[in-house]
RNA sequence: GGGGCUGUAGCUCAGUCGGUUAGAGUGCCGGUCUGUCACACCGGAGGUCGCGAGUUCGAGUCUCGUCAGCCCCGCCA
């Protein structure tokens, strides 16, 4: 490994092996930078200690070969040390050199001069076999690989075991759509690649594996983004004879272990919030606790302001809410403009503001204030208050989006670098539309206190579901399972299955839980956006090998391809008129 | 499904108001050079301006369509 030789290893007999990364030709004297996963060591040529055919040999080599040097380990004449470079002490005095393979030029460059831009990401996934050998992704997949390895550990010393569950599974309605498999021996029927091993798990319970885990891969046909991949992998566990408490105190020593790995800070216990206090506090189920910025509730404190958009809001049943930034003032009116303009793409109509300064309040909201308004509204001199008025359905999200760019703009100090968070008791549903809609999935066991309200008041059903919040994003979610059939019939029912639908959906999983089920619960975390996170990706695409477009291709092995007319006839397939005129 | 941005040499980019032969850096090829490390210096090759229509005397430049990549909304835990 020659990114790892130093000064003490000066006078080492060896024979090494990698790609070229570099090469300074200086006529008599030739240097090559040799590369592999462990970084870079300066190989020198020169006719007092390589051979005549080796030093002839050279001239051929070029970037990205590979080659194998024989020599040994030198330290560089004085004045010749390069202190930029951890091997910069020493140099490889080749006493042969020869090419094991050449490479063709590389349509995109593994070496980067300091200032150079990255390829096109376009270039870079149809060329990623050289697009890997950067140090960057090279370090992003070591890191992922310990991490992985991490919870393999962690798991294993916590006593839970990793069984695997199937690939080709049965399609279900969990909400995004499945990729579809479909069967040779059974012309018509098709598989589903899992969404996720949810069901699996609850059944390993039922069969007494009461400590399970998987890295599991799952996958979604849906659309992508900077942070979705259509297929990705996650940290499954599931446990039984457990509540809460066990599911967050195992997963939170796991999170501060992986971040020991990664060099981050999680220092224990996270901090605890539940759902209701979450979208109170921060308007968010994810709140960002970098920094420090709580929503208010300013319906009391405006009430007797007498503003249109104010005034029907609250009296259709809104709340005034909004953020006090202090010392905000100094914000320009451009400055607010845009942060006006991510809370209309949060869908608020526009936002309202109000400056207080030594000479009275201003801004459109501003200038219906009176000074008692200001004072009850805690507004200070100098203070800049943003505020929404509606329902909280519709404010919520708004001032969510406000005030994590108002950090940005506004440059809010960071009062810590690693923020962690339970988010917990999430409602067992959420009104979507006027439907009830499952807020995790339908499986979550509802608070024993709400039990009576699932039928009456559905949507005041606080569950047992809990979120792993990271800076902003969501790691990870979970919950207490239903364990007992009749009561997952009654909750499926309220979202408007049949009982013939819930038999033909979920079937398999209650009449397993009527076999003697444990009560369990578990939880699941995104492994690759732990990964992103923690190298400080800006995409999922540089902590996975060969990830999709954003089209859902696979640019370097050419993937979805269309197939022969004789593969469609095996399965029993078709094309429909306008696609079957294209491609193969 | 919708909106936005981008597409010019192998790569990263510039290209004025629509005007003569489309440029730079780097890489590549050839040459000089014994301590370089973004080696230096000299010379050279390299272009379907993503693709297709249209407007125009004339299109890299304007219009429409289309393809690809990226970002966002919808969708999705």
């Amino acid at each position: 490994m020659v990114g790892g030789l130093r000064a003490s290893d000066d006078g080492t007999e060896a024979t090494l092996a990698g790609w070229v990364h570099r090469r300074r030709d200086l006529g008599g004297l030739l240097f090559l930078d040799l590369r592999d996963r462990s970084g870079l060591v300066q190989v020198s040529l020169g006719p007092e200690w390589t051979d005549e055919a080796s030093m002839a040999h050279a001239q051929e080599i070029g970037h990205e070969d590979v080659i194998l040097v024989e020599g040994v380990v030198a330290l560089r004449p004085e004045g010749n040390r390069n202190a930029d470079r951890a091997t910069g002490d020493v140099e490889f005095r080749a006493r042969t050199v020869r090419r094991l393979s050449k490479a063709r030029t590389p349509e995109i460059p593994v070496y980067r001069a300091p200032e150079d831009e990255l390829p096109a990401e376009e270039l870079r996934l149809r060329h990623r076999a050289l697009d890997l050998r950067r140090s960057e992704l090279q370090r992003n997949l070591a890191l992922r690989h310990r991490l992985v390895l991490e919870v393999r550990n962690y798991m294993d010393r916590h006593g839970f075991l990793e069984v695997e569950t199937p690939i080709l599974t049965k399609a279900t309605p969990e909400g995004a759509r499945d990729y579809l498999v479909p069967s040779r021996v059974h012309h018509g029927e098709f598989y589903a690649l899992p969404q996720s091993p949810q069901l699996y798990k609850q059944i390993l319970m039922v069969a007494g594996f009461d400590r399970y885990f998987q890295i599991a891969r799952c996958f979604r046909d849906e659309d992508l983004r900077a942070d979705r991949q259509p297929e990705f992998t996650q940290i499954d566990v599931e446990a039984s004879f457990i509540d809460v408490e066990d599911i967050l105190v195992w997963i939170q020593g796991l999170m501060a272990s992986l971040a020991d790995v990664a060099g981050i800070d999680a220092p224990l216990p996270f901090p605890r919030l539940t759902w209701a206090e979450a979208m109170e506090r921060y308007g968010s189920d994810r709140p960002d606790l970098r920094f420090e910025l709580e929503l208010e509730d300013w319906t009391d404190a405006t009430a007797g302001v007498d503003f249109g958009i104010i005034r029907s809001q609250v009296d259709a049943g809104g709340r005034v809410r909004g953020v006090r930034i202090p010392d905000g003032a100094r914000l320009s009116r451009r400055q607010i403009e845009s942060i006006e303009a991510v809370a209309k793409a949060a869908g608020a109509p526009g936002l309202l503001w109000a400056k207080r300064s030594e000479d009275g309040t201003s801004g459109p909201l501003g200038k219906f204030l009176e000074p008692t308004d200001a004072d009850a509204m805690g507004l200070e001199v100098g203070d800049l208050a943003l505020v929404a008025a509606g329902p909280d359905a519709l404010t919520s999200p708004v001032l969510a989006a406000v005030r994590d760019e108002v950090a940005v703009v506004a440059e809010l100090p960071r009062v810590r670098e690693h923020a962690w968070l339970w988010v917990t008791d999430f409602p067992v549903y959420l009104e979507e539309d006027g439907e009830l809609v499952a807020s995790h999935h339908p499986f979550v066991m509802p608070h024993v206190d709400d039990l009576d309200l699932i039928e009456t008041d559905p949507a005041r059903v606080r569950g047992t579901a809990y979120d792993l919040v990271y800076n902003g994003t969501e790691f990870g979610s979970g919950s207490i399972r239903i364990h007992d059939p009749e009561l997952q019939r009654r909750v499926l029912r309220v979202l408007g299955l049949t009982d013939t639908e819930i038999e033909e959906k979920f079937g398999f999983l209650l009449g397993a839980l009527s076999a003697g089920a444990p009560p369990h619960g578990g939880i699941a975390l995104g492994m690759d956006r732990i990964v992103q996170r923690f190298t400080g990706s800006q995409s999922l695409r540089d902590v996975i090998a060969f990830p999709k477009t954003t089209a859902a291709r696979g640019l370097f092995e050419g993937a979805p391809t269309s197939v022969g007319a004789a593969e469609l006839e095996a399965l029993g397939l078709r094309l429909g008129p306008d696609v079957a005129g294209r491609g193969a």
